[in-house]
DNA sequence: GCGCTTTGCGTGCGCTCACAATAGTTGCAC
DNA sequence: GTGCAACTATTGTGAGCGCACGCAAAGCGC
């Protein structure tokens, strides 16, 4: 086991390649909304997130739930939460079933902050996307994402 | 510029899933790397990459080029060079002809930590890619990944 | 040689994160 | 009803990161 099998290494350059890419893009846009918006990645990504799952009934994602789809721990997640409700931009309110669960509603602040951010997250992705295509080892990764948008556009 | 642009945003699909993917890979070798070698995932990533670079002569990258492969501030890359430094697996030295700037060497502790590590890292990435090629928003970029592994097979 | 600008690295501060421990809620066995 | 295990969200603590700043070295015009 503590020989160095080719087939594992040679996936390791893969790896590196999308960290490395996403590294990338996660900065240019993290600036980009910083310095427009006062809102991180995160920030940004969270309110998406909710907003879409806040389109059928009145939302229903609980907070494991939503750590989970931000690849965050549970307390970070609380305090994300927390930042964001603070600022306005999120209402909590306890689920009627089941008093542990929590559940999340965007508000028209909210709302109106991630529709005026979307532009300029989209417009730094596409920037970003365009600045590692030029990088032969990311290129490849590049095309998926791009052609990765539609799921099914029928 | 602030309607919402079809095209971009279908983008952010493809960035959302590349981001979910990294970060579960990541998550995993953390994981990994932290409970098996006492190594974050960017501590085994330097040492990687000054381990390759160090193949040629003696070490030629500056922290500057240091903290853009491993897309790190230079704060945080001088932090984690110390850091390295002090639990001996990296020297530092000054390069000869501009002493601002500062070159780094992996000792024979730095390198025998990375080989002893690169089994868990390279098996942790491959279960990893193996969980996430279960979701088919992420199965694409999976095989990606696979198949970049070989840059000239020839 | 002398001053000014630029470049490269290190440091103080505030913020966010992960981990561990805690409080509140539910369901089940008895 | 009581006790107990499982689960969810929050809070305390230590560590790492980015930003702004400072210091030392180099380049440049004089």
């Amino acid at each position: 086991m503590t020989a160095t099998d080719p087939a594992l290494t040679a996936l390791a350059q893969g790896w590196c390649a999308l960290s490395l890419l996403h590294g990338k893009i996660e900065a240019h846009i993290e600036r980009a909304l910083q310095g427009r918006h006062d809102l991180s990645v995160r920030e940004y990504s969270l309110l998406d997130v909710l907003s879409r799952q806040h389109d059928g009934d009145g939302g229903h994602l609980q907070m494991k739930q939503v750590a989970d789809a931000v690849v965050l721990s549970q307390s970070a997640t609380t305090r994300l939460v927390t930042r964001l409700e603070d600022r306005g931009l999120l209402e909590r309110y306890l689920c009627p079933t089941d008093r542990r669960g929590i559940y999340t509603n965007v508000t028209e602040a909210g709302l109106t902050l991630l529709e005026e951010a979307r532009p300029t997250n989209d417009a730094a992705l596409r920037q970003a996307l365009d600045e590692a295509a030029k990088n032969p080892e990311m290129a490849p990764l590049v095309r998926v994402v791009e052609t990765l948008k539609a799921p099914v556009p029928a």
